[in-house]
RNA sequence: GCGGGCGUCGCCAAGUGGUUAAGGCAGUGGCUUGUGGCGCCACCAUUCGGGGGUUCGAGUCCCCUCGCUCGCCCCA
């Protein structure tokens, strides 16, 4: 029988990873509630239609990248590329948006259709953060600053925050006429990709990573030139905020983020030591998308993190070691066993000793069946503080031998023998001291 | 969708056309029927991602295919 294999960038989380990912989720849950945000999920399926209009049918998101089929009844159905379009959705159709400004975060897999990559699966995962119904400039800036804060806080370092302004529909649709009459005079300076967006997505050509166009790109009109002065004043209100904050930013009047739906703040933190797929955040304004999906009208801001990424760089540094230090959690007792009563009186201790009233233990029961010193060897690899040693005299006597599993095993501390009544009942403390005393040193 | 690199045991890894595919780690059993580290012994790839071809002979050369990986496009 052939052995099979998972999709083309899904991805296993090995036990080994799982701990980096349960910390990440853990200090964004920690800030989240310090900033008073509250949690949503939403399907991993919606319909087709959702995406198509909410992230904009000329993206390469939604004309390339998404998973859709139909359904039993025909429906067109797609797994969530992105997780803002789903929300708005969500608080739309449950009238959150009507109740007031929301400050919501979500996380979960996504799903894009592209060739895997290092930084990027087709399954990846997303924390992101959303708040609907703010207009406030100091909104842009919070936002920012709670992705910023939890990123410093998880340790990350050698990570920039760039920034930029897109301005509102009109100035964007006054800037790229201007922008598409100027660059129809170099045509044929443009690289080829550059040339069909010029029809498509003009702005995007704006962040081309073709050299000779970026070079082209020095002398064309910019889009700071073509905003609103409100426009230019908001975004100089957000600049000034940040740097309040202390929060060192560059600006990249180059940025233009790839989903239709955003204007204002635009923003990336990107690290330099991820190679292609620099961007580990990235986030803006989206003042049109709830009315756009049927809402009231709405200003909005929000981010989304990408976890793999995240977890790249938190990996790195101490990727030398040979075999990473298994960071698996350890159990307090490992519970070594023989003979029929005594691997039945086991396997009850270990249930008890979970279910203490205080102090409940973690406890891994071998269920092996070998001898005494194959276990006692396998409770140290466990990482666990004490094996609890119980074969049919102790079982009979109800009683258990209790040993320290601390230090090298040159050094024998001797064995505790005592009832398993007074060993449900003891404190780690007391474990401690009865267990750790060697009887006669070496 | 388009380019580059790579595919030998769960992991790392020798092998560059000649009879039997090194080694290390991990794993399993034993030395040691109920006591730990270390050590020693044994077992652990009829087969080199898969298929075809060249050759007296291929893991080693050629073709196709699948997979992984990095990059382009785009994004988290």
């Amino acid at each position: 029988m052939k052995s099979l294999q998972s999709l083309r960038g899904m991805v296993d989380l090995l036990p080994a990873q799982t701990p980096v990912w349960q910390r990440i989720e853990a200090t964004a849950r920690e800030h989240f509630r310090r900033a008073a945000i509250e949690e949503i999920r939403t399907p991993l399926l919606e319909v087709t239609e959702l995406f198509a209009r909410g992230i904009g049918e000329a993206t390469d998101v939604v004309g390339k990248e998404m998973y859709t089929f139909e359904d039993r009844g025909a429906r067109s159905c797609t797994l969530r590329p992105e997780g803002t379009a789903s929300v708005v959705r969500a608080a739309i159709q449950h009238g959150l948006v009507a109740q007031g400004p929301q400050r919501l975060w979500y996380g979960g897999p996504m799903f894009r259709y592209e060739r895997p990559q290092a930084g990027r699966q087709r399954q990846f995962h997303q924390i992101g953060l959303e708040f609907l119904g703010f207009a406030d400039p100091r909104s842009d800036v919070e936002a920012i600053a709670i992705a910023w804060d939890l990123l410093m806080d998880l340790g990350v370092g050698g990570l920039s925050l760039e920034l930029n302004t897109l301005g509102t529909l009109d100035d964007r649709v006054r800037y790229r006429a201007e922008l598409v009459r100027w660059l129809e005079q170099h045509r044929e300076r443009l690289d080829p990709d550059s040339q069909q967006r010029l029809a498509t997505n003009p702005l995007r050509i704006l962040d081309s990573k073709n050299p000779d166009t970026q070079a082209l790109l020095a002398g064309a009109p910019t889009l700071a030139e073509a905003l609103a002065d409100t426009s230019r004043e908001r975004f100089e209100a957000v600049c000034t905020a940040l740097e309040r904050l202390a929060i060192p930013y560059v600006r990249n009047p180059r940025l233009v983020r790839g989903l239709d739906y955003y204007g204002h703040t635009a923003f990336e933190i990107t690290s330099s030591q991820l190679g292609a797929q620099a961007t580990v955040c990235g986030g803006g304004r989206y003042d049109g998308l709830v009315e756009q999906l049927g809402g009231p009208p709405t200003p909005a801001v929000g981010w989304a993190l990408g976890m793999e990424r995240l977890v790249l760089l938190l990996s790195q540094g101490r990727q030398e070691g040979a075999q990473a230090p298994r960071m698996a959690p350890s159990p307090d007792v490992y519970v070594v066993n023989r003979g029929t009563h005594g691997a039945a009186c086991a396997l009850d201790l270990a249930r008890r000793c979970r279910q203490r009233a205080t102090a409940p233990l973690a406890v891994q029961l071998d269920l092996s069946g070998a001898g005494f010193d194959k276990q006692i060897k396998r409770a140290r690899r466990s990482g666990a503080r004490w094996a609890l040693l119980l074969g049919d005299e102790e079982a009979a006597a109800g009683q258990v031998r209790l040993m320290a599993l601390e230090g090298d095993g040159v050094s024998h501390p001797a064995d505790r023998l005592l009832s398993q009544a007074e060993f449900l009942s003891l404190g780690p403390e007391e474990l401690d001291g009865l267990a750790g005393t060697p009887a006669g040193g070496a």
